[in-house]
DNA sequence: ATAGTATATTAGAATATATTAATTTACTTA
DNA sequence: TAAGTAAATTAATATATTCTAATATACTAT
């Protein structure tokens, strides 16, 4: 059998690389979801539109908009990716579609961003 | 004055722009400060090897080329954000480098990643 | 129906990110 | 001191991200 091993250093516990090798393949589909939120979170428009979710339960594009003093065009494209994201949900109320934080990650994301 | 608001719309608090303005522009460094924490969490091979740090104390770039089965190039990148970004420290002992978490910022890392 | 408005989408350009491959550095140890 | 090893760096490529600008969609309200 070859050596999987990288380095030729000696004195290294190999079933100590092979338990973190299962400890973190086990949770390698749990992370790779976490990783995309904290991606999402991972840029500062976004971030200020989760927390300004957070403050003042719902928003409009226009609102955000003229909040963080960008476009319409951006401001709809993140809002699409933090909704595609499971972050916010969206409801129309008149001519106004209305985004607020989805109920089931609020207390998440309350603890994530502090 | 011109209209600095984005849209016509009726019915907006202009004073809740205001405000909302005010609350996110106060957090502003803060905001960028984190959002910055976030994106090193949201790649997943960090989000992995941080992870590996809360449970394995300290590993060195051998370790985890071979728990992550990757080259030691990337690996050794990954490590040089995380520690640019406050969230490792590195100590040589004899010929090998160990990482590990920086105390500081433990606490914080629990409570995010969970 | 028609006009108007809020929002979404698209294409394109600029920038950032992540990996590979090769090389260099910095240290250890014989 | 010289050879060897772990780690860091660099350059190049591929891919992803974010914004602008233009356009399309979906709804409202007259």
């Amino acid at each position: 059998m070859e050596n999987v091993f990288s380095c030729s250093r000696t004195g290294v516990d190999y079933n100590l690389i092979k338990g973190a090798k299962t400890f973190i393949e086990k949770q390698d589909l749990l992370l790779e979801k976490k990783a995309k939120l904290f991606a999402l979170l991972g840029n500062v428009v976004r971030l200020k539109m989760v927390q300004l979710f957070l403050h003042y339960e719902k928003m409009c594009v226009c609102d955000l908009s003229d909040v963080l003093e960008m476009n319409q065009s951006p401001i709809s494209q993140h809002l699409r990716k933090l909704k595609d994201g499971g972050i916010l949900s969206s409801k129309r109320d008149g001519m106004t579609i209305f985004y607020s934080v989805t109920p089931d990650i609020k207390e998440d994301l309350i603890r994530i961003i502090k």
